[in-house]
DNA sequence: TTTCTCGTAACAGTTCACGTTACGAATAGG
DNA sequence: CCTATTCGTAACGTGAACTGTTACGAGAAA
């Protein structure tokens, strides 16, 4: 269904940078991780960069740095940022606004969806970037030891 | 970005069904109200009916009924049967396993995504669609009095 | 001045849901 | 038995949206 990679680009992206603090890291070398191209990696990084979550410098030796620890950035906080429609679609086409159900539903719907999502993005609060680094390092670890 | 309309179509679909309880709806009358081809609704219901939760009668003066209360359908009972593929996506390419955070990234952010999905589908089951026929008819009311 | 990297526009390619046509199967009525 | 109606489903076209790629200007360091 939906088929919005953003947030797990965006996560991938941000675990690189807290794994490389001190140090800028280029757009290349973040697409090389992800497997993409370049310009996939800097787009979903001009977004995070007007919100706050990045910096960026041109030039030899330029690349890309946190802006604020990993621990104060939250999934919920990228969802924000990347998000550009619902997660739970509606028909583009109007219904019947003939019909009882038709000419009522959407705004209902929009009510329930809207709760349903708020219950997602509160588990989503609940994690930052800095936990998700520490599961992968741990998951790598457990990983050599077999 | 997600376009999967099935949830809202179903949920649209059962409430037309619940509204006219004792006689049979053509598909063709369902999609005039949800305003699309029957074929689409057909689709649709085709999966409603394998879960049991609709029953279908052909020929003349055929239609669709619902299969058990709207009281007893919540909409996480629609999602999981209608749903296909996760919310929260990931992209198609494989990251770099020669990457700490590509190899990964990917089991570690899908036990993220799955406890944020369960959390949409909790509150998703808090309702049923016996809720929206109700939230609906209160809104046509108020609708007419203004 | 050269080199490197970001920033962004522009366009092609791919995928996926949706729309439409078509036709067989099942059912009711005469 | 015959006809009309409706489901069931395959097949294909259409359109939108995300992704991939090329291109090129702007800014920064050596």
């Amino acid at each position: 269904m939906n088929q919005d990679t953003q947030l797990a680009i965006s996560i991938h992206i941000l675990c690189l940078l807290a794994l490389s603090e001190g140090e800028r890291t280029t757009s290349e070398r973040i697409a090389g991780s992800v497997n993409t191209n370049p310009v996939v990696i800097r787009r979903t990084l001009g977004r995070l960069r007007r919100a706050g979550f990045v910096h960026s410098q041109n030039g030899i030796g330029g690349g890309w740095t946190l802006a604020r620890p990993a621990k104060e950035i939250t999934l919920r906080a990228l969802m924000d940022v990347i998000r550009t429609s619902p997660l739970l679609a509606m028909r583009r086409e109007a219904p019947n606004p003939d019909c009882l159900v038709g000419s009522q539903i959407r705004p209902v719907l929009t009510g329930y969806y809207e709760k349903a999502e708020a219950a997602l993005l509160e588990r989503l609060g609940e994690s930052t970037v800095a936990d998700v680094v520490r599961d992968i390092v741990r998951a790598a670890r457990k990983g050599r030891r077999v």
